[in-house]
DNA sequence: GAAGTCAGTGAACAGTCGTACTCTCAAAGC
DNA sequence: GCTTTGAGAGTACGACTGTTCACTGACTTC
């Protein structure tokens, strides 16, 4: 009945007490089947073109399944988002929080960028290309995660001395702006492969260190 | 026989002299009445999952003319990326050969950009959904007309006062940081629509001027 | 331990898809 | 004026799509 589960992970949810549940955990296990080869099939394509039967194909389980957990394609594509860039709330203090040097912060910041790119090519694969994609549901939801990220920086860099003097709206433009060349370092990352990818990073720093300067001159002038 | 043409098309090409073929018109009129078709449909799908059929069918023809003019969707893909691109090339130095203020200049940049996304939305949204889309080859050409783009800002740059003492890398740098962030507003206005247009506009212009602050300061220390 | 829940099955539905044929007939070439 | 060319028509093919329905049977609940 679960031909994509096998026995070791069978006695693992042997293993849970009764509060859990095994019904919920199997669902949950299902529907997590389901994002993945969803994740990994859209390494060559798009959502707004990935089939609803491809994706059960992949898992091991019959269309009519896919409704248990998704309206449609488009559902399973906002659940992705979530997934990917959930996750990622608490890496956005841990880039800027390094309060050193400005140029070896900028340094490490597109080092770590590039490390989650290379881990899990896949997500920020998903995220890039439907950042701007044919699904409007799914737009949204990237949108609404990115200028949370964008708001997130903003605070983080609003408290630093450096900062004094700037108003919400440069501070959120400057977040903006940082968030946006972390997609398109991804983006370029992904593009460019292994051996690409010191090319990219040289660039992606260059641009960054710019950025900062652009920052450190912002009020000099009224 | 050719169900999308009209009569006064038809005199019009009668009106051509013999050396350009009232054949090869017709070939070419059907051809881009396949791009025109493909343009509009991709406004809420992105290219991957553009159907040969789908494009015919708007037209008016079989499908089997389709490949008349193209090998697939993906060929067409390629077709329209150049038709969107390759008329853009001579715009580049419109925006920027204006040597007049810099704040100036920097408001009519985003002004002309806008201006022309709002005059043919369809185009520049294709460029913004498949630059990181599903089909790779669209994406190579994409990409190439783009570092073309990035080129020509760098050379025109290049040769301005302010960029005395600048390597050819961090011309490119800049050009190719430019020339993002252009696509990238053009991607926000189409998705902000009319009503937000505005807020994009100055957003926009900030960032612009962030950039331009940090090229003013970028040789300031070794 | 009996009754109920519900994740997943299997069959069937009406479409759509890309592609391979042959055929037509107006324009092009001599 | 004849032949040649080629853009598009028409038909057919097998494969695939999203969605529906009644169903099974392992888990849950009382």
């Amino acid at each position: 009945m679960y031909p994509f589960l096998d026995s070791e992970n069978g006695c693992l949810l042997n293993g849970m007490s009764h509060t859990t549940g095994i019904r919920q955990a199997q669902k949950l296990k299902t529907r997590q089947a389901l994002l993945d080869a969803a994740l990994e099939l859209l390494e060559h394509q798009s959502l707004s073109s990935l089939g609803l039967r491809e994706v059960t194909r992949a898992v091991g389980v019959t269309p009519t399944a896919f409704y248990r957990h998704f309206d449609g394609t488009a559902a399973l594509g906002v659940a992705l988002v979530e997934e990917t860039l959930g996750s990622l709330h608490g890496m956005i203090g841990a880039i800027l929080a390094d309060t050193g040097d400005s140029e070896e912060r900028l340094d490490r910041s597109v080092d770590l960028i590039t490390r989650h790119v290379t881990e899990q090519p896949a997500h920020f694969r998903f995220i890039a290309r439907e950042q701007h994609g044919g699904v409007g549901q799914v737009r949204a939801a990237i949108a609404a995660q990115l200028r949370g990220f964008a708001l997130e920086v903003a605070q983080v860099l609003g408290a630093e001395p450096e900062s004094a003097g700037w108003d919400r709206e440069d501070l959120l433009m400057l977040g903006g702006l940082y968030v946006d060349h972390m997609v398109l370092t991804a983006s370029a990352l992904l593009e460019a492969g292994p051996e690409g990818e010191q090319e990219v990073v040289r660039v992606a720093r260059r641009r960054l260190r710019l950025v900062t300067l652009g920052r450190a001159h912002w009020l000099d002038r009224p």
